[in-house]
Formats: structure tokens, sequence, C-alpha cells
RNA sequence: GCGGGAGUAGCUCAGCUGGUAGAGCGACAGCCUUCCAAGCUGUAGGUCGCGAGUUCGAACCUCGUCUCCCGCUCCA
């Protein structure tokens, strides 16, 4: 096993062991590619969606929050395209093992009687110079004829073999003889249809037909169905913004390589809605922004990249996506897109419903372009998970394993420990306990020695450890122990609220994000 | 879905040519300890992934099945 596949193994076994991840329903052995936090995870999960909402929502006067529901209405995926594409027919080819789209297999075979009548027509134009006249030729010629014909009979059997009937896609295969490009072999499974979107249905009693729902493969759509209500009730101005966190859920073929790609994920989503024009602008804005706001967490900027689209998606005009080097590779974390007005544009068409905003400047009204970004909760919080967990060797031969969370996002903030079980300190303990426990995430605990309590908080991240002595009775002071360091000092009970309010609190975090 | 690997205590694993389960660490309770995984005593925890078969007898052999991990598409 190489020495990466064993850090990234270790990061999956730290998560089990001190709380972060499970599988999904361990005791029946767990459900593929989906994954519960624990009680540790949890915290440092919602932390991180808080440093991300208030990085967005409290610190940019022009954007403003949603929680739209998992459930929508069924023509938001027509309009959005993930009806059309993301039910794809797939076949396999028995020999090769390889996986294909079935109506892209059949394309590409139309391609090649396309080229076919192309050659005709070269060959034609030389032959007949400056008379020929293409629409004639194709029109007349023979050969060409027939080969027209053969694509539109093609084309209208895989129409009625994409509108239901999937028998009839292989068949069609088949019948055209086409080979797999690998094994050159037509040996092919039946075809069937993947739907990456999940489904279920709207009413108790029936199970399919025009009742069918869709968990939403993404939260942007609930953004932009509900622009127009935002934009009017909260009187916003363009440019402005919708933010959303929430879960969506893929059926991916493959999915795989732990919380990196699940069925069921957490996204944070930023809609920016822009004049159109300005939103190469915006883009950029935002894709120096989001790596700032990465950075500002402490990561290592050596471990990020850029990953521009050269190919972008139907609805993009720009793409970026901001990849982290995980210990198995650089892995896209966020990505950045110029949506255009493709999704309003369709759902204006879709619904009927103008979706335009009159802007007063202009004095003209337009459907706005919209700049995206989408970040995966998960792939965050594994982001996060590999580049805070460190195994180090101490001088005097130990090793322990550590935890370096930014204090802000840490679980918890600090652990109480009295030294000793005894003597009135687990008292003394459990006084500032309870004081601080209204500003603070913090773990009280009394057993076992020092250094193994210590270790323990090291594992989980905890930034700071406040220990109560036999002195702390007399003098009111106890030691504090930097997590990073490892170094003890002394200070007076009565500082620790405001000395941990400025190491460990978010707004300390989002300053530094100017 | 296909190919490859693997399922034994919370974790890491041992368990020989079949004789009804062990270690280390961890957990819990107690004792002792004045600051970095110390020591001592005790306790809990496993129908060996599940189901059949072979056998006097299966963690081990055979078949089936489930799950996880790694590769093949796409993406947050």
């Amino acid at each position: 096993m190489s020495q990466t596949e064993q850090e990234f193994k270790n990061i999956i076994a730290h998560c089990k062991e001190y709380g972060f991840v499970f599988p999904s329903s361990e005791i029946y052995d767990g459900l593929s590619a989906v994954y519960d936090y624990g009680q540790t995870g949890v915290a440092l999960k919602n932390n991180l969606k808080s440093y991300w909402w208030k990085s967005m929502v409290q610190l940019h006067e022009n954007v403003v929050g949603i929680d739209s529901s998992i459930f929508m209405h069924p023509k938001t995926w027509k309009a959005s395209g993930h009806i059309d594409g993301f039910n794809d027919p797939m076949i396999d080819n028995k020999d090769s093992k390889k996986r294909y789209r079935a109506d892209v297999l059949i394309e590409e075979f139309i391609g090649k009687i396309e080229a076919k009548i192309n050659k005709e027509v070269t060959k034609a134009a030389k032959r007949f110079g400056d008379t020929f006249d293409k629409e004639q030729f194709l029109a007349t010629n023979p050969r060409a004829l027939d080969n027209q014909k053969k694509i539109a009979d093609i084309n209208a059997r895989m129409k009625a073999g994409l509108d239901g009937d999937l028998a009839l896609l292989k068949t069609l295969i088949e019948d055209l003889e086409i080979a797999c490009p690998v094994s050159g072999s037509k040996n092919w499974t039946d075809v069937k249809q993947f739907n990456l979107m999940y489904s279920t249905q709207m009413n108790a009693t029936s199970g399919e037909g025009d009742d069918a729902l869709y968990l939403r493969p993404e939260t942007a759509q609930g953004i932009f169905v509900n622009y127009l209500n935002v934009q009017k009730t909260g009187r916003m101005k363009i440019p402005f913004g919708i933010a959303q966190i929430g879960k969506a859920f893929r059926n991916e073929i493959v999915a795989r390589q732990f919380i990196i790609r699940m069925k069921e994920f957490e996204q944070m989503e930023l809609q920016f809605f822009v004049r159109p024009g300005t939103e190469m602008e915006v883009f950029n804005y935002w894709k120096k922004n989001r790596l700032d706001w990465h950075k500002n967490l402490g990561i290592n900027p050596e471990k990020y990249r850029y990953h521009d689209h050269v190919k972008l998606a139907h609805y993009a005009n720009a793409a970026v996506d901001i990849e982290y080097k995980y210990p198995f590779g650089f892995k896209e974390v966020e990505g950045i897109h110029s949506r255009t007005d493709f999704d309003l544009k369709a759902h204006q068409e879709h619904s009927g419903k103008k979706l335009q905003y009159f802007d007063p400047e202009l004095n003209e009204s337009y459907v706005p372009y919209v700049v995206e970004t989408s970040i995966g909760v998960d792939r965050l919080f594994l982001l996060v998970m590999s580049e805070a967990l460190q195994q180090e060797t101490l001088e005097s031969g130990d090793s322990r394993v550590v935890l370096r969370l930014n204090p802000a996002i840490a679980p918890y903030k600090l652990a109480v420990l009295p030294l000793l079980k005894k003597d009135g300190l687990p008292e003394k303990a459990r006084e500032i306990y309870n004081d601080l426990k209204f500003d603070f995430e913090c773990y009280y605990e009394e057993k076992d020695a020092i250094g193994k309590r210590y270790r323990r908080q090291d594992a989980i991240g905890t930034p700071y450890c406040i220990t109560i002595d036999h002195d702390s009775l007399e003098d009111n002071q106890v030691t504090i122990r930097d997590r990073d360091t490892m170094e003890q000092k002394r200070v007076p009970i009565s500082a620790l609220s405001t000395l941990l309010h400025e190491k460990t609190d978010m707004s300390g975090l989002l300053k530094r994000l100017g």
C-alpha cells in the first residue's frame, strides 16, 4: 500500500474512531456511499457551514439566504435540463466491460453516415465545379437519398426507443452492427435506464405517472424559482445574491472515495444575479473571493489550484473549479460557474411567468445573468480533516496524533480538566465549566492521568485545555495549555472568557477576510 | 453493472494439516498519582458478515448470498 493510501485510510479510521463520520446504518453492514456524522463530526460540520453562511450573508450586504424544499415541482427538472440530461440509457459491452450511452453510440453511427454523404457532396462538387447545386444534389442523387433515408429511419427508431421501449434501442444497435470501439465486439448487454435523480411520489396511493417527484439533484433550482420572491420582498437591487445550504441527492453509478462522492450530500451555494455583460467581472470577483475564503482557514495554499473548464456545460459561459490536493490527488471541492440567463430563461419558458428585473439605471427590463459558487460541504469537511490531521514525534520520542483545526471551527473550544479527581478540584472545575458553557463548547473530563486527557483532546482538535490544580483553589488561576505548541501558562480564571473569545470566536476568522 | 481484494472484540490483528476463540491498544469501575498516552486491581465486550452443505465436530473446506474497499463514467 502506498503512503498516500495509508494516509487516506488513517483519516477514515480517525473519523470513525473519534466520532466524526460513521458508515450509515452500520449495524446492517452499512449502506453504500451514505455516511452519518457523529458527535464531533456534526459540530465541525456545523461550524464550517456557519463560517460559509456568515462570510456570504453576514459580510455581504447584498446577499441574503433562503432554505428551499428538497421536493420541487416536477417541471422544475424539465426546465433545468436534468430530466433530459440525468436520465441516460446505458449499454455495456460484455467483452471490453466498457459502458456506453446507447444514444451516443447510435448518434456516432449516424455521424459516420453523414460523413459519407459529405464525401459524396465534395466529390460531386469537384466534378461539377461552379455549377454544382448542393440542395439539388442531395435531393436527386440516389446514394445520398438512400443515406438520408437511413438516417431518418435510425432517428425515428431511436426516438421510439428513447421514449419508452429500451429493447428497441438494443435491437437497433444490433441491426446497425455497431461494434464496441475498444474490443470491436458486438456482444452487448441489454440497455438499462440510469436515473441519476432519485424519484418518489407525491401521493400515498399512486406510484407513477404525473405524480412522480424527484429528490433534488442540486440546490440551485430552489434559488432560481424563488428569485423573484426574494427580489421583490427583500427589495433587492441587482447585483445581489441568494445563498443556500442544503441536501441534494444523486444516484451515482459509481459513488466512492469515502465522503467525496455520496448519494446524499450537502451543498452550499450562492447564486449571484447580475446585469448581462457584467458577469465576467463578477465571476472573477468570486473566483478570488472563494479561494481566499479557503486559505483563511489556515489551509496550506500550495494544496489548492484552479482548474479552468475548457469544455463548458450547456448553461455556462465560464467555469472554474477550486481543487484541493487530497491524499489521493487533486479533486474538485468547489465550482464557480457563470451560468448566463440559461436557468431563469428556462424557468420563464416552462412556467410562463416573467422572471425579469427592471433596472432603474438602464430604464429597461431583462433576465439577469447568474454567477454561481457551489461547494460540497462533505468535500470541505474531508479537506479540513486531511489538512488538520497530523502525527508528530515529540522530543521525548513519543508520538501524538493532533488535529490542528482552526479554533473557530473546532468541535470543542476547550476542555476543563481537574488535575486530580479529589481534594475539591472537580468541584472547582465544575464551577468554571458551568460558567463558560454558555459561551463556549466545553468538554469536562476528570478520568485518567492528565497527559492522557490532553492527548484525547488533541485527537478531536480542542484548541485549549485548562487544568485546575491545588493552587487554583487559593489563587484562582488555572493552567491553560495550547494544543499546537503544548505550551502552558498560568492565567486568572476571571480572564478566561476574554481570552477564549479572542482566540476561538468565528468573528476573528471573519475579520481576517476583510 | 463488470473485474480484483477483504469481512474474527470499539481499533489493529493472531488463530498451523478442521477439535465449539486469543493478544496488544481502547472502554468502564476502583486504588495510586501535583501537568503530556505511567502503575496496580477488577469488569464488560465476539452465535468469527449471513445462509446452506460436507463432517462425530467448521472461524478454517464447498456452494450461495450480503456488505465494504480498489479500478472503469460523471460530478459537489
